[in-house]
Order: C-alpha cells, then sequence, then structure tokens
RNA sequence: GGAGAGGUGGCAGAGUGGUUGAAUGCACCGGUCUUGAAAACCGGCAAGGGCGCAAGUCCUUCGUGGGUUCAAAUCCCACCCUCUCCGCCA
C-alpha cells in the first residue's frame, strides 16, 4: 500500500512514477472520491463531537438530579443525522480501500525503464557455461534415463505440473535444501523458521497476494478460509504484522523451507514440459526485516546471499535488474538471478530478490521504534529466494551430466549424499 | 469434540453504563542527588487521523464484526484467539 498522504498531496508523481509500470492511475477520479471522503469525514467528526458534549451533559445533569427527558429528545436527531452520513462514508471508504489495495508499489528510481523481460539490464555474470563433447540434454531426458523423475505418476496421484522424484533424485533435492539452509543460518545471519503452510486471509492481504492476485493461489477446499502459501515470503514477512519492534533487534533476517503452491492461472501452455513450472514446489526463502535507510544496502547484501548458493554450486549465473514493466507488484526493485540450464541452452529465472521498502509493511502495520524520535515508524521489508530447489535440482542434473547419463554430485552437496560422487 | 476461564497501552495489570484514553507497576525519556554509576526522589511517556503557523483542539481505537443506549472497555449477539480440565490423536 502506498502512503495515503502522498497520494493526496502529490497524486501526479504517483501516477508518473506508475506509469513506468504500464498502470495508469487515475488521478481526477481518485481526487474526487478524497474530496468526498474528506467532506463526509469531517461532517461526522463534527456531528459525534455535539453527540459527545450533550451526552457529557446529559451525564452531569443526571447526576446533578435535573430533568433529562429534553435533552435526550434534542441528541437523537443528531444520532439520525449521523448514522446517515456514516453510511455514506463507508460506501466512500470502501472505495478508495479497494483503490489502494490495488495500487502497485512506487518504482525505485534505479529501476530500467521498459515494458517487459527483454527490456531487463544484465548486472553482472558469474561462471562460465560449461561446454559438453555431446549434446547435453535437458532434465527430463536426465530423469527418464535414470527413472527417478516421474512426471506420469504425479499426473496420475494431482494431475500436470506435478512430479514424482525418487531415489538419489529425490535424496539430491533433499540434499539442495539442507544445503541452503545450512549456508544461510551459518554463515549468513539468517534464524531458521518453521513456518505454517496455510494462511488466512489477512496474512496474504499483508504481502499482497490477496486481494488482487487470487487466482494465483491454491484455497482449500470448504470454509476454513485457508490458502496453500505460494511461498515462504508470506509467513516469513507477516510475522511482523502488527507488530512494533525494538531498534536493537534489526535488521531480522529469517530463512525458511518450505513447498509453495501456485495455481498458475496464467500460464496455460507456459513451460509444460518437465519441473519449471510446477503447482508444488520446494523454496529456501530470505526475508529481511529492517530499518528503512538499510533496506538498499540490505538489498544487494540480500541478493549477495542467493548468489554464493549458486557459486557454491558451480553454477554459471547472471544477476538482471528487473526493469519496470517486469518488476512485481510490491517491489519496488528487484535483482532475479537467472541460473545457466544447459538443456533449454540459456539462463532461467531461480531466484528473485526485491526490496519491498515499506509497502508490504504499511498493509501489515510492521513497525520498529525509532529511537531517534521514539515513534514507531514502518520497516522495511525484503525477501528473495535462497534459491528455488526445483529449479536448482534441474540445473545441477543439466549442469553436471555426463555423456552416459550420470549425473556428478556438486563437491558441495556430498557431505548431505553420504559422500555420494555419481548418481547413476 | 465436550466443559470452564479469559482477551485492556511496549509489557504486566486495575477498571461492570456517564469528563476513563483508561488507576498502578515495569520498561523507556528528561531532571535532582552523586567524582561516576546504582538506588532514591521529581516530571514526562499509546497509536492513527482531521483542523491549526503554533499553542492547541476535535474524531477514532480496550480481540474482530454487528447490536442496545442520549452515552459502551463496561450490557446483548456472532466470530476469532489464548489458557485449564476431559475425550481423541501424530
Amino acid at each position: 500500500m502506498l502512503d495515503p498522504k502522498l497520494l493526496r498531496n502529490d497524486p501526479d508523481t504517483v501516477a508518473a512514477n506508475l506509469r513506468r509500470r504500464g498502470f495508469e492511475f487515475d488521478t481526477a477520479a481518485y481526487g474526487e472520491l478524497e474530496a468526498k471522503r474528506k467532506t463526509l469525514q469531517t461532517e461526522i467528526e463534527s456531528l459525534r463531537n455535539e453527540r459527545n458534549e450533550r451526552s457529557r451533559a446529559i451525564g452531569k445533569a443526571k447526576a446533578a438530579g435535573e430533568n433529562i427527558g429534553p435533552a435526550r429528545a434534542a441528541v437523537e436527531a443528531v444520532g439520525e443525522r449521523l448514522k446517515a452520513a456514516e453510511a455514506d462514508f463507508a460506501g466512500v471508504q470502501a472505495q478508495l480501500d479497494d483503490i489502494h489495495l490495488g495500487l502497485p508499489n512506487l518504482l525505485h528510481e534505479s529501476v530500467p525503464n521498459g515494458a517487459d523481460e527483454n527490456a531487463n539490464v544484465e548486472v553482472r555474470r558469474w561462471g562460465e557455461p560449461p561446454t559438453f563433447k555431446f549434446e547435453p540434454a535437458d532434465h527430463v531426458a536426465l530423469g527418464e534415463r535414470t527413472g527417478l523423475m516421474d512426471f506420469e505418476a504425479a499426473s496420475k496421484l494431482a494431475g500436470a505440473r506435478f512430479v514424482v522424484l525418487r531415489g538419489g533424485i529425490a535424496r539430491l533435492h533433499r540434499a539442495l535444501a539442507q544445503f541452503m539452509l545450512d549456508l544461510h543460518t551459518g554463515e549468513h545471519g539468517y534464524e531458521e523458521a518453521y513456518v505454517p503452510y496455510l494462511v488466512n486471509t489477512e496474512t496474504l492481504t499483508g504481502t499482497s497476494q490477496l486481494p488482487k492476485f487470487a487466482d494465483d493461489l491454491f484455497a482449500l477446499a470448504g470454509d476454513s478460509g485457508y490458502f496453500l502459501i505460494p511461498t515462504a515470503e508470506v509467513p516469513l514477512t507477516n510475522l511482523a504484522r502488527q507488530e512494533i519492534i525494538e531498534a536493537d533487534a534489526l535488521p531480522l533476517r529469517r530463512v525458511a523451507h518450505t513447498p509453495c503452491f501456485r495455481a498458475e492461472a496464467g500460464a496455460y501452455g507456459k513451460d509444460t514440459r518437465g519441473m519449471i513450472r510446477q503447482h508444488q514446489f520446494d523454496k529456501v526463502e530470505l526475508v529481511q526485516l529492517v530499518r528503512p535507510a538499510d533496506s538498499y544496502t540490505a538489498l544487494e547484501e540480500l541478493t549477495g546471499h542467493a548468489e554464493k548458493v549458486l557459486q557454491a554450486l558451480e553454477l554459471p549465473y547472471r544477476v538482471m535488474a528487473l526493469c519496470a514493466g517486469d518488476i512485481g507488484f510490491s517491489a519496488a526493485k528487484t535483482y532475479d538471478l537467472e541460473v545457466w540450464l544447459p538443456g533449454q541452452d540459456r539462463y532461467r529465472e531461480i531466484s528473485s530478490c526485491s526490496n519491498c521498502e515499506d509497502f508490504q509493511a504499511r498493509r501489515m502495520q510492521a513497525r520498529w521504534r525509532n529511537p531517534e524520535t521514539g515513534k514507531p515508524e514502518l520497516l522495511h521489508t525484503l525477501n528473495g529466494s535462497g534459491v528455488a530447489i526445483g529449479r536448482a535440482l534441474i540445473a545441477v542434473m543439466e549442469n553436471y551430466q555426463q555423456e552416459d547419463g550420470a549425473i556428478e554430485v556438486p563437491e558441495a552437496l556430498r557431505p548431505y549424499m553420504g559422500g555420494l560422487d555419481y548418481l547413476r
């Protein structure tokens, strides 16, 4: 959510910023609604004031043993007028709330212009794509050869966009998660967290998956009100919802390994082959809550923490600064990490690291106590994949494949694989 | 699932219809005392919003949402959550 004061006082600046995303903010309509709101609010407040004063007077009169009959009748009329004004106000406020919850975050000035992913800017590259003396297979073909990656079995159990992993591949998948958690808790100062995979609408509204992106989520059948989390960003970030965090506890860095569930409603026919785009995938997620002044430094650090995973696995990647048109709803700035996939002969997203500034914090009322002012102020929130496990598995399989279809186990993962060096 | 108790400020904890936004304690901030610190003492200290140059002033908020009333932390209804006991269960 954007600062309502900013929307009121400087709507044109907001509109100009959002236009970079290709988002049109109707300032005239907003201004009109906002004026209505103000008029009604002023009216309501003065009516309430009148009611309160008269009621107080009645209390005093009664205590003094006077006749309060006429005074009561007089206030009744105020109550009627108040009721009508409040109904009007609620209608206007509901419209304003819809607008507020539907506006994306303002972009940081460093975000490059551009309409879609083609305009994303490469920031740096790490590692060299491996060369093969044979035609490298993709992970689906590699999985078939070992027989340990079974899309048909998953389809029987649940339908399209699921996978069953078995044996060494399943273990490699688990090893990746363990390795990443150990790296982030051991080297990067994150506290490991175990969190609910089912969350309520308030939580999803806090991180801004709701109300706008309900179609991307899986909701549980029945009336429990639960949704499956699309990422651990949701529970981890919402830990701070309606909290005031003491300054010396900052920055808060948390990491969790969870499954993620996504409806992929807008992705029919996209990435249907293999494990690239699944309804269920595992991810190690990094979340930081920081002082506003520190959030851009924190974004660089957090991105670096995700990069360390790929470096340790010796997977070639590049860092992309997302352009205005490709950046997510709640982010002010985002770096994507794209890993090299020999089977696709190109880089594919494996991590997305964002600074949401106070956008989510305002929705959540996640605050910290600023010792300089003594007042609670909004935090800045950041999140990043550190990294997506399914895609990391693919990347390892494809980059470490051998001519005979075996997969070499990266050094960093061998301790988690009982010392195994090749999967066959 | 059954029975009971309870949700109040950063925390603990009073308050059962009328200047109660809320006693008191802790924490925090400022001061006195002290060589310094602690203790003691004095003072300050909720959040959000409106108007105002400011001083200030008004509105809202006592789990959430409705209701009763001239007036609700206080009464009624629904829901959520926490705790205790019983049952069941990993």
